[in-house]
DNA sequence: CTTGGAAAGTCAACAAGGCTGACGTAAATT
DNA sequence: AATTTACGTCAGCCTTGTTGACTTTCCAAG
């Protein structure tokens, strides 16, 4: 058994486990994103309208440039898309009150609609993996990936913990 | 605190729970991928190059069509990465023995380097949230990323990690 | 009140990396 | 001999990312 002097176990750094986490991740993420995607093909939309649909719903009121923080995205690359769902009907963009140059974005009924679709088949498959390792897993599988965030992501996936 | 009729707690399956994990699956894979991104970015490489890379250094002689069915893309759009690396002599690919209409391939020298470089940057990042996070939390992390899988993943998964 | 700069939106052009469809070739299988 | 398999390739398309340049709107500071 690798001990260190402290005496704790560090087999699991070991560049083997590392790897299995790494593959882990990749296949992990494929099902992850699976059961959206499926839903958006033949629907217009794809995985951007997705991430935008779910942090609008997430936030509501939020502004475009928020959601570029947030999307890590250029606002040309997310305008194309918050364009195309505004124009279908799914989003409400609305000037500020306080300051008139923001747009605070909304689901419109459509949208929360669709976001319902997406999101409850998400859910599904994430509450079923949650279901089947159990809560302490729950827990390791969460400090895991926070601690494997950007410390900029980090704190965006915080303050979303938190406060709307 | 919700308890079912078997008695175990079940907070962590709520709606909220769920998102949260939605979330940090979200801004997790992009910490995953940020370090290998930016290696490759200048490089005329990008995450299409690095995911073969990393299966065919994870097993070598691997053939074109095993490939295809780990990576879950067309032919086409694996053959433009292939096609490249293997002008540029990362790759070498060789006829097969018994069956000469597979290719094995393999990584040259120059592939082993750029793999390392790779897969050094994306293992530390792995270290520093295993170790942050801690055996016992490692543990639920692959249970419960194992256990989101498509059946069919979590098969090239399993078989991944034992034989080569 | 004017002006500087931030926020938002738009146009154009481009690249990576997915996809489909069609076709060709060599080798294995039936 | 005919069919199937593995691979490669051409052509064309789509989504989603990028830069760069530009305009409009509007807040806030001088």
């Amino acid at each position: 058994m690798a001990e260190t002097p402290g005496g704790e176990n560090l087999l699991f750094l070991t560049d083997e486990q590392l790897r299995k986490g790494i593959e882990a991740m990749f296949f992990a993420y494929r099902g992850f994103t699976a059961d959206p995607d499926r839903i958006l093909e033949g629907k217009d939309y794809g995985r951007a309208h997705h991430r935008a649909i779910h942090f609008i719903h997430r936030s509501p009121g939020t502004t475009v440039s928020n959601l570029l923080s947030i999307l890590g995205v250029t606002k040309q690359s997310l305008n194309r898309v918050l364009r195309t769902m505004i124009e279908d009907g799914l989003v409400r963009s609305e000037k500020g009150k306080v300051d008139a140059r923001e747009r605070h974005l909304h689901l419109t009924d459509k949208g929360q609609m669709l976001e319902r679709e997406l999101s409850d088949a998400q859910r599904a498959r994430m509450r079923a993996a949650y279901r089947a390792a159990g809560p302490q897993a729950v827990q390791g599988f969460r400090q895991v990936l926070e601690a494997m965030m950007d410390p900029e992501m980090r704190r965006q996936f915080n303050r979303l913990k938190d406060g709307g």
